[in-house]
DNA sequence: CGATTAATTGATACTTCTCAAATCCTGTGG
DNA sequence: CCACAGGATTTGAGAAGTATCAATTAATCG
């Protein structure tokens, strides 16, 4: 799963730009560019496996994740997504826990390693990196916080609702409209948290309804406005 | 609802073991010092506010809070507890969001305020203090993820089982060996995520099979392997 | 003590899950 | 490129789990 792409530097890492590493200088860069491995994972692959022990993490260049919980009897919960720029593996290397999550790829994703010792360097190094850091992980304890409550309460068909809406702006949508990412049914019920079957009727129903678009796993949104007065979703 | 403990200072709070300020040097000890509020709230007190954005944190020196949020039609969410050495509202200041919870004291808490400008003027100084603060952050939302499963996963019954079995780690039990908290139905519900008749319904089932003892809001647990077993609780 | 609020119980309706069976797709090897 | 095996999707029927509404009783607090 090495490639080539080792030798590219992260100062002129394009995907860089809006990430926690672009608070860096030059020479922090450098040092990131000196120590990471680049890798290319397929569709499908783990690329973190939940109670393992990571020695770095991973900065996602291109490419999309999900994160992932083993549940009851197995079940997989899908906590949440990973795109470019966003960094996988952070929370149990910053935690000094093992991973509570497996990451898989969703997709063909590249990305570069990052040594635990070398990110040390830089959080002993740069206050703003460290805050950056912090910045992110406390951002999506706030997401978990709205996740949780949403499970709590809302209906299975609201949260459906919510999460189809979700995936837009997580991921954005392809040219022909459709939502820029490939779930199969059961995915989509391990992220809103129900059986695949219930997952199926109430995308059924939504089409019908006109509300979306379904061709394969091609989803289209089409009526945002009613899917969020449907899924309760007020921001 | 200020409090004369303002002149105590943090080198010598017995409080402060194992939290996050116990990295900090006596000098940036002081800085805290000089610079917090004590403040005491009353039971039912709400300390920080949904939706605000607070100017620093409360160090909680004694007591026990809620965060919750507010979901659908005002139903109350609650998220997590809060109790002594915990750091109160640091998820909104660190993430530069506004408050995605309130917290409220479940009984007489006394709390120091620390101002945001010496919050951020310790992560600036400190590594290590930043590193505590990353730690606590990852832990909590590797808390959320677990929550999210739960959730998502479990049956009413299970969550509740479950519940009641982390209160009981979370705040330890009184001399008679009651849970060292005192929840209404309602407040139960809202955290299991299910209707307060539900969960008078389940917790009487539970006495009745002898996994608890109930008299009026205490909870006492008499079969804690049964209760993990019921509720699907492995670790 | 009233007056609220909390807790309890019952009846009923609704949502969601589970199991089963049929059909459709998709990736793969020939 | 095609056929095919195995997985994915779909649909139906029935069971189970929860919520909701209503009515009572109990507890708590000025």
């Amino acid at each position: 799963m090495e490639c080539n792409d080792s030798n590219l530097s992260c100062l002129n890492c394009k995907e860089r730009e809006g990430t926690v590493l672009d608070v860096l200088t030059d020479k922090q860069l450098q040092l990131i560019t000196d120590n990471k491995t680049c890798v290319v994972f397929k569709k499908g692959q783990i690329i973190m496996h939940e109670g393992n022990n990571p020695n770095g993490v991973y900065c996602l260049k291109h490419g999309k994740c999900k994160t992932h919980k083993l549940g009851i009897e197995g079940k997989e919960q899908i906590i949440r997504f990973a795109k470019s720029g966003d960094l996988l593996g952070y929370r149990a290397i910053l935690s000094d826990e093992p991973l509570s999550a497996s990451i898989t790829a969703l997709e063909e994703t590249r990305a570069c390693f990052i040594p635990r010792q070398e990110l040390f360097e830089l959080i002993e190094q740069s206050p703003s990196f460290s805050m950056q850091l912090m910045k992110v992980a406390c951002h999506d304890l706030g997401e978990a916080g709205r996740i949780i409550t949403n499970l709590a309460q809302k209906t299975v068909r609201e949260r459906l609702a919510e999460m189809l809406l979700l995936l837009e702006s997580t991921f954005g949508v392809t040219s022909d409209g459709n939502l820029d990412v490939s779930l199969t049914r059961e995915e989509i019920a391990n992220l809103v948290g129900t059986a695949t079957e219930s997952t199926i009727r109430l995308l059924s129903e939504f089409k019908e309804d006109k509300l979306i678009v379904l061709k394969g796993r091609k989803i289209k949104l089409v009526e945002r406005g009613k899917l969020a007065k449907l899924g309760n979703v007020f921001d």
